[in-house]
DNA sequence: GTTCTACCAGACTCAGAAGTCTAGTTCGAT
DNA sequence: ATCGAACTAGACTTCTGAGTCTGGTAGAAC
């Protein structure tokens, strides 16, 4: 008799008003957010979300944590793909720059971005908690990932950290205007095109042959 | 016997009332400020609020409008200085994307954008108000300029468009994690120090003789 | 079978804030 | 002097939403 939604059993309820928490938390604000209202988008009793989580502050945290932490595994795994194989590193690298583009568009991305501005005063240490999570880690890896390249003499990197910002910049620089803060749809072709330019001036300044 | 406050007249509580209204949504937030607090900082009562702009949607628009206005032309100002005069291109880019930056930097411009990215989904037409007034253009005006340059042979730039984004890019690409979108104070130094690195860039990539 | 835990549906309290209304005040113009 | 427009202080209505509580259900452990 149980409907298709309990079907999983009593497990992951959790997970389910995380999901929804931040839906609605995304779309709505926190302020104006209702409780009862991610609840519904669960499928779950208000209650249940009080006994989950205490208070409507801690159900934002812990939403954002968890949606910060799914980010970052995203990125990271894009990071990765930035190796030294026998292929061209522009190819490699424009092939990396547009899948961080496709992670940064993506609309969770853009959802965490704007809540994260939005409640920024209410909660500062939301600060924290995305940035011990996500932003600052990519940049780290991204910087690990070009002063290998530069040891290995296919770039030209005296500081890889500021290639790595510099790099992300370029990539992402002129999404915010492009993609009106994530409220229109960007096509891929695009996201290649912008990759492409950025991996052209990135290479023009940190090529390691000053050649043409 | 009037007081300082009101000593200047009935003349401009409009704008008064404007200021306060974006000091009071950016700090707060939309939905959790109150009409009461910002006619109180205002110094004005809440039915002259009322009786000026109708009801707390008009406000919002009609003060993210304005500080938007505000917002575009400081930043105009700055791009208008990028001239060819006698001095060195270099020092002129650095100091136009210092004084970028001290606007990117702006407190009234950080809530402006998180107040902006805050309130997007209850509020589309935002992104349309501010857009025409502030963010597109200034990329324009500076593209004009370094088409400008390209023309008298300074700069080799193909897509003046292209190059104006990425030099905003490299100069406001790190800027959100390094201020904790606008939370952190940056030192000038730390954005002499960005410029430099930006323009350092953009030359590698965009000055007409490929030499060094 | 009993019990314990997690859950559900919904009623309830309480606080805060939008917007209205009233009565009185100040200022400029005629 | 007086009239009208803009303003003030604050009471008032109404609604929304956080957080609590109650009574009842389902499944798992024993």
């Amino acid at each position: 008799m149980s409907g298709a939604v309990a079907a999983r059993g009593r497990i992951d309820k959790r997970q389910a008003i995380l999901d929804a928490a931040f839906l609605v938390f995304a779309r709505e604000g926190y302020a104006r957010a209702g409780v009862d209202v991610i609840a519904a988008e669960a499928g779950v009793a208000k209650a249940t979300v009080y006994s989950h989580f205490g208070d409507k502050e801690t159900l934002l945290r812990e939403a954002i944590a968890a949606s910060a932490d799914q980010a970052l595994t995203q990125n990271l795994a894009v990071v990765d793909r930035l190796t030294v194989r026998g292929d061209d590193l522009r190819d490699t690298l424009e092939d990396v720059g547009f899948r961080l583009l496709q992670c940064y568009c993506a609309d969770r991305s853009w959802a965490l971005r704007r809540l994260l501005s939005a409640e920024i005063n209410q909660f500062p240490d939301l600060l924290d908690i995305v940035h011990s999570r996500a932003a600052g880690r990519v940049t780290e890896a991204l910087a690990d990932r070009l002063a290998r390249l530069s040891v290995a003499g296919h770039l030209h990197t005296p500081d890889p950290v500021l290639a790595a910002e510099q790099f992300v910049a370029l990539l992402t620089g002129s999404m915010d205007a492009r993609a009106g803060l994530g409220t229109r749809r960007i096509p891929h072709a695009e996201l290649r095109a912008v990759s492409r330019a950025a991996v052209d001036t990135f290479l023009k300044a940190f090529a390691p042959t000053p050649r043409q």
